[in-house]
DNA sequence: CCGTAAGTCGTACGCTGTAAGGTACGCCGT
DNA sequence: ACGGCGTACCTTACAGCGTACGACTTACGG
């Protein structure tokens, strides 16, 4: 688990460490201590390389860009913009299921990591190349939010509903809900990022959006 | 600040007094010590009446849920399914205006607050009148994501794009980025809701997946 | 051989959530 | 009247957190 350690620390290797231990133990685990033990390194080894704590956090959010940004560069162009974005937005995603912990770094970052710039930047690039006004693309890059850079964040977790911590008088006054909850089968629990966001229901959400723009183009 | 300190402790004071404290200072500057102090009271003390700091957090969610539910229920009903939801949903986005910390905490909560439930399934039924199948719903609620309940956390920061602490080598790799923001007069920097998410914005990425969803219905 | 810099570490401080146990008070049955 | 008991609150204490401060080791140029 612990890499071999004798190596000299640096700030990528640093962050690198502790994009691997939230992959592990989740974000909860990284913590400084831990994070030097895992570098077999004492805590405050890593304030060389690192300013504080917050800086490790914006490191590993750029790191993630990074690992999206070298993702989509190897997706063929599409004269469809739509089918680039999309195609684009998919292959971004991938890199959120492989750190699940990121989405809620992520939103809670305000600082601006470059590599998520670029990644907006080829975006932009690419919704221009489509037909967008620069107005557009920005009300769309708005419209899109988080999924842009592909995932979003559930706040409904339908599971919930039918699970047994919800008292039973309740249940009756939620008819709605309890309804849908019945008739749909949602037993695809297998490709999910956060809570209940698989992959049909990001692209069935992504697509709405996309359709939604092209006819505003 | 401190309210009158004399009156009783329970349940409902604690969660009050957490949120009036998250609204004054934050989501940080609630911790257990802090909020005891507010309410005249000892740390430990309010551990008769919540469980652990998870607890209260929960509470803090349920009771922000319950202004909503509050809010909504004074909006006249409309036929048309589209306004009646835009209506609910633009409705519960005033009451996150009040809560800044709101969002950051409703998407992190995995448990499902009974306050917020109920507002889904009160979402769930305008939508079963507007003619949907539970099928179309439940991708909706999807589709909408945090949008449904009338917030939208933003990952795009365009200040930061013309902010100094980005340095010039790189805004000339970022020529679409930096070509959108000079066109864009993004000078309406009023009620935001986290970054950059004001009134505007919000609404045109709402009608967007609302007219998307109407098609399909 | 020494001065200086880079890199690492030991110690300590103030903060956090909360476990364990103590204290004051009102209500109860006898 | 009185002992016991549940309710509500407090005191103390502890492990873990981020990190300020200063000391240490090593490498290297003069």
């Amino acid at each position: 688990m612990t890499t071999d350690a004798r190596m000299p620390l640096s700030r990528e290797r640093v962050l690198r460490a502790a994009v691997d231990l939230a992959d592990e133990h989740g974000l909860r685990a990284l913590t400084m201590r831990r994070l030097a033990e895992e570098l077999g390194a004492e805590a405050m080894s890593l304030y060389y390389h690192v300013a504080k704590k917050e800086d490790v956090l914006d490191g590993i959010v750029d790191v993630v860009a990074g690992e999206i940004n070298a993702a989509v560069g190897h997706v063929e162009p599409d004269p469809d913009w739509k089918a680039a974005v999309r195609q684009r937005i998919l292959t971004a995603r991938q890199v959120f299921l492989r750190h699940r912990w990121a989405p809620e770094l992520f939103e809670t970052r305000s600082s601006s990591s470059t590599e998520v710039l670029r990644y907006y930047d080829a975006l932009v690039g690419l919704m221009r190349q489509g037909g967008f006004t620069y107005n557009l693309v920005h009300h769309a890059l708005h419209a899109l939010g988080s999924r842009a850079l592909g995932f979003s964040q559930e706040l409904f977790d339908p599971s919930a509903g039918e699970s047994a911590d919800v008292p039973v008088d309740l249940v009756w006054q939620l008819p709605n809900l309890t309804g849908m909850l019945s008739e749909i089968a949602h037993d695809d629990p297998g490709s999910t990022l956060g809570w209940c966001d698989d992959q049909a229901e990001f692209e069935f959400g992504l697509d709405v959006i996309l359709d939604g723009l092209d006819r505003l183009r």
